[in-house]
RNA sequence: GGGAACUUAGCUCAGGGGUUGAGAGCGUCUGCCUUACAAGCAGAAGGUCGGUGGUUCGAAUCCACCAGUUCCCA
């Protein structure tokens, strides 16, 4: 074995060993089912830090249970990302000169399958480098013909079942991407903007001031609306007034909607461009009057203004409100502006005929899932976020006008009747017996929302829209833990456990773990912009993947987001180093051994470790089982670096030429199956080393048995140990600070020596002790001395006056302590209302503190004494 | 504007829903190339658990308010 753990080419190794073994495939057998579907990274997109968080934690759960002897079935995909695609793609023409619109839909469209041939899968490599172990048999994308079909048939079925619809509504638009946006993908951002306050002139040369942040969209009014209850308009209502710079009058109106509070107190009611403008127009029989492109320039409705853009028709406007003497004021104002999440462009409210999902429902069956506890939220606080949103849900607008994605089927006579079908055919005879020419018919030209196919994922990859019933559906259906980031709560999660009851009656998962959002040190989102996101495969070149898994890993403790740090990952192969020097050590040991029967003390290390083993193994379970992947890592770090190599290897040194223990091999093997979740590639190294298992064999399979609790006994063993191993820390601290020379005499005052006699091996073993002596009374003589729980270690030395007065400083500080302890607990334990309300086994743990402490203040005016006589 | 959290060592965080004397990793400092590992070994220092009140025999832990930070939704 190499001096240093390569990763390198071990990773490269298995790698390649697992895709060419397909070693994670999964077929339905007898054994029970695991089954995780890959949230769908874009299939055009690379690996970033947020990936390798959500895949290693994906990856854990996998290993873990496989070793726990379920058949894992862990699914792969790419999402075809309609939007963010369809811009890239729209980008990269135009650097070639080229427009969407002059090339046609179906030129397009084979450019757009060009890049995503050459640019997809990319994705897919960089996972495998990380060394997840999904099932790359089962690889989809959601343009897959039978997902394609899935997406076709819910939205047909969705339709007769009147839960989807078209409609005319107000919509986010996003005048960048030029298509219509759901709710979930607008951002909200702050902005420093201008409140103005705009003059609207009436008769006899009064005026209503009315404060607005678009002053752009004054072309669009066509009424003011104050609140019906504010005197101060009361005899303005009904009254008209001129819209600034135009020679419209338009009414004054009452609406309850009016906030009296903002600004003047005075709505201008801009139906077009405003939702809440829009309710109070259709409640008022108000016109609408339109103003701009979609490209939110201004159109002809806007007069003079007509071709300018959104910003620079409100400085025109400004300018020209001012001239005519009509602005009031302006004043800064903070408010918050909607963004199109993938093009960033400030979204505008647009009305529009677009497709919507009926959400109510919908929602219904969703809320109750989690309420009943039938799917679990981890960690649960989002389950009050979930149940906000669901309870407030509004429409899901379904269309997108873009090309790339699932072509809405939907079609429509020239009289704009709509025929939704599975194919042109079929539309065709509806049309039909309808009384339509069916040649007439033309296809929505619209694609759906991307989630659209995602909210099917865990059923369409089981292809349950084509057979419901096929035997991967049945068996790998429900799923179990969906991984995920809270951000897409609302677009997917719910969404996907919407489907899962509406279209199969079942959940899709029953645990939704949710994991931050990965920043940098600072705290700071990781941006391609802030170029502070380091790229992964970067990481893995330089530190390995394991390390890079298990530096991901500590950088997250449970549910909050969490600050990635590099040195993280040089922390993790720090450790790969460490067990990999460990291995090599026994492979050395095991070299130079000779037969024989092995030290008594090795025995009694043999016996604590197997004790620690188990215990370990106990909490890295239950750590797991609560999805507390942080300190599940963490106490294997500290059970393998600390107890294992630091106490245990330790402890069975000196090896040269001297009886091997045996059983540390299989303790050692255990230690791998723990760790193999978290840093796959070196524990198959190291386990194909030592079992010269065939390659084909993964360490995935092999089975990990139900850890086995301690008993009270077993567990006060495993305290006396710790006890012993402490006092030897700080005889070393002492031996250290004092600069003690040459071999120890070591006397231990202890009120039960007889407990010393399994534990003295660890005494000799790890200290240089020429003489041990027990006994109940104390050590006469220049010593220095080392509390442990009860009992005292005096380590003999012969120091100088000034080494002993810090001593006895340093005592007489102690003593303080604990007789401040001491009084705190004597004051409690005479005081009646404990004595009668506390608990009888906390006034026992008291007791026993008071006891403990009152030993050691004798141990410690005793041990002051003996300096006081130096 | 509505909602959810967070505030414990220099940094990142555990813990606690009433009772074990303040924990971990990293970082810092000290001494060591001890023949598995200097990607290492052995030690050490470092905190009135955000503030103020309340409930209680007892509060870092529960409650209220205050201050600061973050996130989600409109």
């Amino acid at each position: 074995m190499e001096k240093a753990y390569t990763p390198g080419p071990i990773e490269a190794r298995w790698r390649s060993l697992w895709e060419e073994h397909a070693t994670y495939h999964s077929e339905p057998d007898e054994r029970v089912s695991y089954t995780l579907v890959m949230p769908p990274p874009n299939v055009t997109g690379v690996l970033h830090m947020g990936h390798v968080l959500n895949n290693t934690i994906q990856d854990i759960l996998a290993r873990f249970h496989r070793m726990k002897g379920y058949n894992v079935c862990w699914v792969p995909g790419t999402d075809h990302a309609s939007i963010a695609t369809e811009a890239k793609v729209v980008a990269r023409l135009r650097e070639e000169g080229l427009d969407k619109r002059t090339l046609g839909r179906e030129t397009f469209l084979q450019k757009a399958w060009e890049w995503t041939h050459k640019h997809g899968g990319i994705i897919v490599q960089q996972l495998k480098q990380l060394g997840v172990s999904a099932d790359w048999k089962r690889y989809r994308f959601t343009l897959d013909p039978p997902l394609y079909r899935a997406v076709e048939k819910v939205f047909v079925e969705l339709y007769r079942q009147g839960l989807i619809y078209r409609g005319k509504r107000m919509i986010h638009w996003d005048p960048v991407a030029l298509t219509a946006l759901s709710d979930e993908e607008v951002l909200y951002k702050e902005r420093e903007s201008l409140l103005c306050y705009v003059r609207y002139p009436a008769e006899n040369g009064e005026y209503l001031t009315i404060a607005t942040v678009r002053p752009e969209t004054i072309l669009a009014d066509v009424a003011v609306a104050v609140h019906p209850s504010d005197e101060r308009y009361r005899s303005w209502i009904g009254r008209q007034v001129r819209v600034p710079l135009t020679d419209r009058w338009v009414p004054v109106i009452a609406d309850e909607a009016v906030d009296p509070s903002f600004g003047t107190g005075c709505l201008k009611v801009t139906p077009a461009h405003d939702p809440k403008d829009y309710e109070i127009g259709l409640r008022h029989g108000l016109p609408i009057i339109d103003i701009f492109t979609p490209e939110a320039h201004l159109n002809e409705n806007a007069g003079p203004y007509a071709g300018l853009s959104r910003e620079e028709a409100r400085h025109r406007i400004l300018a020209d409100l001012a001239a005519a003497g009509l602005l009031a004021k302006t004043e800064p104002y903070t408010h918050t502006v909607g963004h199109s999440e993938r093009t960033d462009a400030v979204v505008e409210p647009r009305l529009s005929e677009q497709w919507f999902v009926r959400m109510k429902p919908l929602a219904e069956l969703a809320l109750q899932a989690v309420e009943k506890g039938d799917v679990r939220l981890v960690p649960d606080r989002f389950e009050g976020i979930y149940r906000h949103w669901l309870e407030n849900v509004r429409d899901w607008c379904i269309s997108r006008q873009l090309w790339w994605g699932h072509r809405i089927p939907a079609w429509y006579a020239p009289d704009g009747q709509v025929f939704v079908a599975l194919t042109a055919e079929e539309a065709q005879t509806q049309a039909l017996q309808a009384g339509y020419d069916p040649s007439s018919l033309r296809q929505d030209e619209d694609v759906l929302d991307t989630w659209f196919s995602s909210w099917l994922w865990p059923l369409s990859v089981f292809d349950y829209f084509e057979a419901p019933e096929n035997p991967d559906f049945r068996y790998y259906y429900p799923t179990q833990v969906l991984v995920t980031a809270p951000e897409i709560l609302f677009f997917w999660v719910a969404r996907m456990i919407m489907a899962g009851y509406h279209f199969t009656g079942k959940k899709p998962f029953s645990v939704v773990y949710l994991h931050g959002i990965v920043r940098d040190k600072l705290r700071r989102k990781m941006s391609k912009s802030l170029g502070n996101s380091p790229d992964p495969l970067d990481l893995i070149a330089r530190y390995g993947a394991d390390a890079v898994r298990i530096g991901i890993v500590l950088s997250a403790p449970a549910g909050n987001d969490l600050l990635f740090d590099e040195a993280l990952c040089e922390q993790g192969k720090n450790f790969c180093n460490k067990v990999w020097n460990s291995f090599r050590l026994l492979s050395l040991w095991e070299e130079r051994s000779t037969p024989g029967e092995p030290d008594p003390f090795h025995q009694a290390a043999y016996r604590w470790f197997t004790l620690r083993l188990r215990e370990l193994h106990t909490e890295v379970e239950s750590l797991l089982g609560q999805y507390r992947f942080y300190e599940a890592m963490h106490t294997l770090y500290r059970g393998i670096w600390e107890d294992f190599c630091s106490w245990y290897l330790e402890a069975l040194k000196p090896g040269p030429s001297q009886p091997l223990l045996q059983e540390v091999a299989a303790q050692a093997l255990h230690l791998l199956q723990l760790l193999h979740p978290f840093a796959p590639f070196l524990t198959e190294e190291l386990w194909h080393v030592r079992t010269g298992a065939p390659p084909e064999k993964s360490l995935s399979f092999t089975s990990l048995p139900e850890p086995t609790s301690l008993s009270p006994s077993e567990k006060t063993y495993l305290q006396a140990v710790r006890y012993i191993q402490q006092a030897i820390s700080r005889i070393r601290g002492l031996v250290h600070s004092f600069s003690l020379q040459g071999p120890l005499r070591l006397h231990i005052q202890t009120e039960r020596p007889e407990r010393f006699s399994d534990l003295q091996g660890w005494l000799h073993h790890f200290l240089p002790l020429e003489e041990l002596t027990l006994s109940e009374k104390p050590f006469t003589g220049p010593a220095l001395r080392v509390l442990v729980e009860t009992d005292m270690y005096f380590v003999a030395a012969d120091l100088p006056e000034t080494a002993w007065q810090t001593l006895r400083e340093k005592l007489q500080k102690e003593l303080a302590h604990v007789e401040s302890f001491l009084r705190q607990l004597e004051a409690k334990l005479h005081n009646p209302q404990f004595r009668t309300r506390a608990a009888p086994e906390v006034i026992a743990r008291e007791e026993k503190k008071l006891a403990d402490n009152q030993a050691r203040r004798t141990l410690l005016l005793e041990q002051l004494e003996a300096l006081g006589s130096l």
